[in-house]
DNA sequence: GGTGCGAATTAACCAGAATCAAGGTTCCGG
DNA sequence: CCGGAACCTTGATTCTGGTTAATTCGCACC
């Protein structure tokens, strides 16, 4: 059992059967914006929580719809993407289960301006608009550990403008190759350490923002000089400090 | 007068002679993150804010330094960018008089990940953390103004990525160009508007993520189709519905 | 009116990455 | 076992934008 699996590991319940809601306490427990909130804290939640599915494929928002929540992802993969007028498509974020989304715009009183979709059948949590803010004049607290989220969010996304605008494709994908493995690797029997693509290449090359052939190409070049070793989705790194001292020159 | 002055404008002094204090508190509510406020709580913040000035060329801070506050640019101009090993440069954003900096990372416990470099000689305001977040544990509202603002700040970086990885050079440039006119724009005898470039013409290309070479050829294209007149910092714009129209195709 | 320096332009050339166009795999469902 | 649909790879070609370098412009300072 691998981070790279699709499910959300939350603890068991406590026993076999429990109400609706406890069961929505204990998840919405277990996400970062929310742990540490107490058990009254998060019931006064589960009232704004909304289950919900989808399906592979299926488009949870479009740019332009109004925003009502945020989404916790329990089950699932879900890529958050904008789409140009030309139908070019960029994908700006790959979520996992345990990952929340759409909280930024829930802030301010505008629509969205990406869109996210389903890449595989997902389960998640909608909570509402409503019960976040009135969280948020009730709890200091909250309010800090929003600020803190946001932050985060600010600062990766300034790194991510860093690697598109002064790295190259394949120093995009080297870095991108040493993140997964360390969320995500496995040491092999020899000291070597392999890791599975997360999704389809064309999604992950897209992140990157680069076309998929240019990726395929890459790849095939990193496993040429004897730095990876490509075997489907999955990808082997016999030595990852040589990937990682590696980052420039042919 | 025009935006475009390096200025930050405030009402005048009630009074010819005013405290050092009763200056920074009338300051303090000009700026977006604390206007609103009433007398007492700015008065707080003072007690943290140190005034200060920074002549051109000059380094406030470098990436890795540990982050004590945030700024508040009075006057002059600052750029925040990062640098690549290989000395390459990238500017994120280019401060104006009355804007902010800096409070992303003083929520985080991390170290700078841009530098900021004063464009020209500039005054600004340093408001510890300190007093910021004693603040926010006093006032809910405050921190709602925080989330405002980050959500904002978060909102235009994401739009940022939008235009860098969907959009060509020429069309980053009109967007440019017809943003800059939006807050800038004085119109002129005739029916069409000029704008005065903020800055150097490099940093600007830089800020829009192209080198200025490429920056100048293709201003000189836009000219020679008729779209603009290059003036040196100077750009007339005689048809800004036909700029609004052309982003694409030569 | 020089002198010197940073900023801007220009042109020739080059490279990284996109596009276009076939094929090839893999994995299903029938 | 076949046929189709995604997905991926590969090659040829084009293009956007970067590199290098030479020149000019603008301007502050002697």
């Amino acid at each position: 059992m691998t981070a790279n699996d699709l499910k959300f590991v939350v603890p068991a319940a406590p026993c076999g059967d429990e109400s609706e809601t406890e069961r929505i306490v204990r998840l919405l427990g277990c996400i970062p914006l929310l742990s540490g909130l107490t058990r009254d804290e998060l019931a006064r939640f589960a009232r704004g929580v909304r289950m919900q599915t989808a399906g592979r494929g299926s488009v949870l928002f479009h740019r332009g719809d109004p925003c009502h929540g945020f989404y916790l992802l329990l089950e699932g993969q879900v890529k958050l993407a904008f789409t140009s007028s030309e139908g070019h498509e960029k994908v700006i974020e790959i979520v996992r289960p345990g990952q929340s989304f759409g909280e930024a715009v829930m802030f301010m009183d505008k629509p969205y301006i990406v869109m996210a979709q389903a890449l595989a059948d997902c389960r998640l949590l909608h909570v509402a608009k409503k019960v976040v803010f009135e969280e948020m004049d009730r709890d200091p607290l909250f309010c800090r550990r929003i600020i803190a989220s946001l932050s985060q969010r600010l600062h990766l996304l300034i790194a991510d403008v860093e690697t598109y605008s002064l790295h190259t494709a394949r120093e995009r994908i080297i870095g991108y190759l040493l993140r997964e493995e360390e969320l995500d690797g496995s040491p092999t029997p020899s000291g070597s350490v392999s890791l599975r693509l997360p999704t389809s290449k064309g999604t992950i090359a897209s992140r990157l923002n680069l076309t998929q052939e240019h990726f395929s190409r890459i790849l095939h070049e990193l496993a040429e000089s004897g730095l990876i070793v490509v075997e489907g989705r999955t990808i082997h790194i016999p030595d990852i400090e040589k990937l990682r001292t590696t980052r420039a020159h042919y």
